[in-house]
RNA sequence: GUGCCGUUAGCUCAGGUGGUAGAGCAUCUGACUUUUAAUCAGAGGGUCGCAGGUUCGAGUCCUGCACGGCACACCA
């Protein structure tokens, strides 16, 4: 009351009373519910469509139930309060009045504060106006909120706030929600696509004495008691290879990678990868595994095969376009790499092309950037990539007919890289010269090369069946089947800097 | 990393050319027994991101810094 208090001390003060008088909320260790809100809901709509054409005496044929949640809205007009309470099913409306809850409890519940946890007992029924409501006998307050909660019609729109505190977008914006159900979805839908198959799933190590598996900057920790430093994986490959050698013919891994490199819309430092193994199977066997997995995921996320991204309309159906890395880049900007062959020459190549500054790239890199500029932003249905050159790609097993060329692709759906799948090289020898090759382009200031690893050299060796991979990135997945454009609408604590203490 | 834009009440947002900081929701007081963005009457609430500068006077102009967004660069 006092116009010096916030809300916060007017809260504060409310606990503080309740505490004075034996009261506390946080004394309370649970709450036995028989209902949740949607589950009240459901109840009412059963007991109608058991009334059949009758009307429905409330009075006689609702039901009692208790239900808790926490309190969103309240509509008070005196001697009657109505208020909306929320659970992780959903909302049910609450109806307070003096004949029900009588005397003391009913200026106690005007007490509460919108954010309060409750649990409640009361008569469901269903209002005039049609909406399903639960008259209350009894209420408990569970937890007392002391901030006051974002907006409820607008909801919370600072995106800064809404990355930081995620529990106020999910309290304030019920799509947000959404958008993590969704999530839920497509990762039940790969465990299942792969469990179907007699896949294996297994977990391997995130600290790695030697990272590998992709090309990018490792994080660095230290484990004191060994005294030595690890790295957080970039990639699961090189372990889970590894399994496969040991007979695990059909593994696959869901898990958290890390890169240490820049964060915007598409990148954060970690992330969720998903690759799978699978011996005696190839990169067109991979091919059809991503057709068949994206089509799970998108049945599974939207029930449906087609979606919008960013304007395009995009569809799933199997059989994905595909095109020759070389052959797309020549096309779209006139730069023949297979007729380069030092980083000079593809410097050169590249003079005219808006690819900023170029002198610090090397041939990969210039490769790398053509096709980013060119190529990839017009890959809007679901094409597949084929035919890297060897040099970029120092796991990849080399095509017979064409040994400068390897079996790999890369999948792409809106314009945007979602994968990565190769035919596994199983020849120790050749491995070795790639990872010294890597060795030499890191020596030469490649940050990103890859290092050369022997106690993965020494599985290899032990023998690797024939062996076809996949990786895939899967909030990109999910960005794209979300219609979510930033990678952190689809990770629920994207990295930030700290706030300003 | 570079450029552009943003930061005003708990939340959502207004605030030409520099002149006492506004609204809606939320909060508080009062009225109201079928409301659901309840309604009606009234009230309180601000380090205008932070620090400097220009000026008689800065939310507004200038500089720096912080955080965020977008684009580019880097990068799966």
């Amino acid at each position: 009351m006092p116009s010096d208090e916030d809300q916060v001390r007017q809260r504060k003060q409310k606990l503080q009373e309740l505490k004075e008088q034996g009261q506390d909320p946080f004394d309370i260790h649970s709450f036995d519910r028989t209902h949740t809100s949607a589950q009240v809901v459901a109840a009412i709509e059963a007991a109608e469509t058991a009334a059949g054409d009758e009307d429905i005496d409330w009075q006689a044929s609702g039901f009692e139930t208790t239900v808790a949640g926490r309190l969103m809205a309240v509509r008070d007009q005196g001697k009657s309060i109505w208020a909306d309470l929320h659970d992780a099913s959903g909302k049910i409306q609450l109806w307070v009045t003096e004949n029900e809850l009588t005397g003391a409890a009913f200026e106690k519940f005007r007490e509460l504060d919108i954010g309060d946890i409750i649990g409640v007992r009361g008569h469901a029924f269903r209002t005039r106006r049609g909406e399903p409501t639960v008259q209350l006998s009894e209420f408990q307050l569970l937890a007392k909120s002391l901030r006051p909660l974002p907006e409820k019609f607008h909801g919370l729109q600072d995106v800064e706030i809404r990355y930081r505190r995620r529990y106020l977008d999910l309290l304030a914006n019920p799509q947000v929600r959404e958008v993590f159900a969704k999530r839920t979805e497509a990762l039940k839908a790969i465990r299942s696509y792969f469990d179907g198959r007699d896949f294996q799933e297994v977990s391997t190590p995130m600290m790695q004495p030697l990272y590998g598996g992709a090309n990018a900057r490792p994080f660095i920790t230290h484990h004191n008691t060994l005294d030595m430093d690890l790295y957080l994986r970039i990639a699961p490959e090189l372990y889970l290879k590894r399994l496969v050698v040991g007979g695990m013919e059909r593994v696959y891994e869901i898990g958290r990678v890390f890169r240490n490199e820049g964060i915007d819309a598409l990148h954060n430092p970690e992330f969720t990868i998903l690759e799978g193994y699978q011996a005696y199977a190839d990169y067109t066997d991979m091919m059809a595994l991503f057709e068949e997995l994206l089509r799970d995921i998108a049945l599974a996320v939207n029930r449906c095969l087609q979606f919008t991204y960013r304007g395009h309309d995009i569809d799933l159906e199997p059989g994905w376009e595909r095109k020759s890395l070389l052959d797309a880049i020549k096309e779209a900007c006139g730069v023949d790499f297979s007729q380069l062959s030092t980083d000079e020459e593809a410097r050169e190549a590249c003079r005219d092309l808006e690819l900023g500054d170029m002198t610090q790239d090397n041939w990969a890199a210039l490769l790398d950037k053509c096709f980013d500029r060119y190529v990839a932003p017009n890959l809007i249905q679901p094409t597949f990539v084929i035919d890297y050159p060897v040099r970029v790609s120092p796991l990849a097993k080399r095509l017979p007919d064409r040994p400068h060329l390897v079996a790999r692709f890369e999948p792409f759906i809106g314009g945007e890289e979602i994968g990565n799948a190769f035919s596994e090289l199983n020849d120790p020898v050749d491995q070795r010269e790639r990872f010294e090759a890597q060795a030499r382009a890191g020596l030469a200031g490649d940050a990103e090369a890859h290092p050369l690893d022997e106690d993965y050299l020494m599985a290899m060796e032990y023998g690797l069946p024939p062996t076809g991979g996949m990786g895939m990135g899967v909030d990109r997945v999910i960005m794209l089947l979300t219609g979510c454009t930033n990678l952190r609408e689809v990770i629920l604590f994207p990295q930030l800097r700290p706030e300003e203490s």
